[in-house]
DNA sequence: CAAAATTACGGGTATATACCCGCATCATGA
DNA sequence: TCATGATGCGGGTATATACCCGTAATTTTG
């Protein structure tokens, strides 16, 4: 019985959370990595793409590939920003809805998941979202 | 301040945790999801595709491809099994000599790694490892 | 024993992610 | 003002992962 390796351990509870939440936001039509994208546009309102990634914590190049598909789903809209070197994004009419839609079922998701947790994992795992905190601009608002 | 998503937060921390790993097992040359799968094959002797896959929690398809990215860099070999339907796969020397160069490091990294996050989190997290038991075939050994 | 079901694997494709590089565009300072 | 440097973005490529499908081999069963 060798010792487990407890990045491992991180890296299938997190495969795992990603199942049980992309099960329960299947109905909406997104995954639990793009409710999030679009759960942060929305608050975010109307940002360019270095902004955001540095508000996900994704690599610039990781979020515009994402939000390509986004796109394509019509979930959000691009478009060149006053610098011309930025692109804007938005939600769409569309995004908008399917976030509606999604909230609940994430809502669901996240109490049940919450509860196969139990109280003291809980507490830990809000801890645990900090670690990166170093890396990321990112700071101060949760998600 | 929008309640965090327990899913990001395990994602991050994931993510967080292998760019931990990586580093410091990048003098041996691999990172840790290759590490694992190196200390599997060399518990295991020689193993099938199939087999690994299940012990390892990993799909069939995902496991082969990360193999032949160790069979490019001479870690493993595979050769057809008595079952010709069947591929066998085990460490070769310089595969041999790899994992014991990355032991200590990944040992380092594993300390490191418990330190940061005290011993109530490490406790938590062994438990959430065992999420994936149900899912998975494998069960009983650690890693 | 031959037909049918099962199993093992690879390939295609998709998601999620990162890094590096090049090309625009913008901002600065001589 | 205009060269120089910084910034924003996309593309190429790589890793890590999954699902589905087709083909080949084995096992089961009638």
């Amino acid at each position: 019985m060798t010792e487990r390796c407890l990045c491992t351990s991180l890296r299938q509870a997190a495969a795992f959370s990603t199942a049980h939440y992309d099960a329960v936001l299947a109905p909406a039509g997104i995954k639990i990595t793009m409710f999030r994208l679009l759960r942060r546009i929305d608050e975010a309102g109307c940002v360019s793409i270095s902004d955001l990634a540095g508000i996900v914590g994704l690599d610039r190049s990781t979020l515009g590939r994402n939000l390509r598909v986004l796109e394509k789903q019509d979930l959000i809209a691009t478009r060149p920003g006053q610098d011309q070197r930025e692109r804007v994004v938005e939600l769409t009419d569309h995004g908008r809805r399917t976030l509606e839609t999604a909230l609940p079922l994430w809502r669901s998701a996240q109490d049940s998941f919450a509860a196969l947790l139990g109280p003291d994992v809980l507490t830990i795992l809000e801890g645990l979202a900090d670690l990166n905190k170093n890396q990321e601009t990112y700071e101060g608002d949760r998600a």
